[in-house]
DNA sequence: CTAATAGTGTCTATTAGACACTATTAT
DNA sequence: ATAATAGTGTCTAATAGACACTATTAG
């Protein structure tokens, strides 16, 4: 039998055929109670005009690396939550040639408008309900990574990584009913969180105002240590999901 | 500017470094109560001889069907949940070249000792404890896929995938016990599964034998129309996985 | 007979959620 | 003053889990 060595030795990438691998990021964020999508305008063929989320080939790099990297290209990065989403791959997706695709979810606070860089004529924050008619098919992309983001906040802390350093339970309860598209009880909500071992801790602060419309000004908090919520915090449950 | 068309007639693939795409599965199934992982023999280089998840390059076809089709050259498919798990890039990963990996979740009823086939020179069920050492990033992957596994026992009906067409509502903790390696109360477990709308339904018929050591003769269930479990099958909580 | 299992009853602690209430602050 | 908010109290229904109990069957 050959070595390894022997193996390798003879080996020659191109007598395969040509496949690309590129990542895709659903990114996104709370502005004015309303979750939002960063979307560029394709400068380049294939659905130039067209808009798209954010992504590019990977290259010699881990693909959380390329992930990184192609959202920094279109915003200024602070803390952020990263995570792969899933990967597409269907024979036609792209017309150029067979290309893989690795989404990735990120979930970033309310940032500054982005800059455009890259290949893409322009980038902006989108609420959700109006991202359609995306590029390639980056509105199944967009979907899958809007119903794992809504599950995510029901066992994890990530709502977290859409707020500030310091935050009050309220700014937390937008998040979710922005999230999830419903409204949430406040005195209920408060007191979940609370009691979630590790999901928030206090800072001993206070906000130096309270909201808009009065009342006492709330306290601050920050995210805690906990990994998973236990209990989780469900969201309210709707017949038809379940068959 | 350049029309869609004008692009991609003068584009071609092979200005691209080369890379290859696969499909690896952790096929998981039941037997003798243990949870059990399709493990092959490599033939080929690299990593000839040692174990590896089952798998192979994608083809002029979907993610779904390559995984599908490297599970079938190895065992007999039957019913069989096969969902995407997740995808491994870092470079360095395989020796050859730069190859992405599409890793696939299956859960298949007990089957019987799969075939040899492809470029596999042989294949087994392993129980999971005992698959260590694996090619590539095998052992992570594996990792990934049991947490997966898991988790998703929790939440959706998955585990009537282990199980075949009729089975007992014993048979089906069984199957939890052996996945989340804890056993489960037996009583509380009958309440709670019955009690969870559209996970199991009654056939009416009754098993021909009780079981080895005595007892009633089970009442025999199907899965029923859910595809959540609501309210979910929590494993015991344990501390140390919230932090 | 003996021992194990299938399935049910009951009790307790925890939790989700509805509703109510007080104190505080912006306008 | 008015109205909205932060935060807490209380009650009810649902649920998880501990424990107990009966009936049934293999060996």
């Amino acid at each position: 039998m050959q070595s390894e060595a022997e193996f390798l030795a003879g080996y020659d990438p191109r007598d395969y055929p040509s496949v690309a691998v590129t990542v895709d990021v659903v990114a996104l964020t709370i502005r004015d109670d309303r979750l939002c999508v960063l979307l560029v305008e394709r400068a380049e063929q294939p659905f130039a005009g067209s808009r798209a989320l954010p992504g590019g080939f990977v290259r010699d790099e881990t693909l959380d690396a390329a992930a990184l990297r192609e959202l920094s290209e279109e915003t200024g990065v602070e803390r952020l939550h990263l995570e792969q989403l899933k990967t597409y791959g269907d024979p036609g997706r792209d017309p150029r040639m067979r290309v893989f695709s690795v989404a990735y979810l990120a979930f970033a606070p309310s940032l500054a408008d982005p800059t455009a860089g890259g290949d893409a004529a322009g980038a902006y924050w989108v609420p959700v309900e109006q991202a359609v008619g995306l590029a390639f098919d980056h509105d199944t992309v967009l979907a899958d990574g809007l119903e794992r983001a809504r599950a995510k906040l029901e066992y994890t802390p990530l709502a977290t990584a859409f707020a500030g350093d310091e935050f009050t339970i309220s700014e937390l309860r937008q998040i979710y009913a922005a999230v999830w598209g419903e409204e949430l009880h406040a005195g209920n909500f408060h007191r979940k969180v609370l009691s979630v071992p590790g999901f928030v801790e206090g800072t001993g602060r206070t906000a130096s105002r309270a909201s808009e419309r009065g009342g006492p000004k709330p306290k601050l908090y920050r995210a805690g240590d906990a990994r998973l919520l236990h209990p989780a915090l469900l969201r309210p449950a709707r017949e038809d999901d379940f068959r």
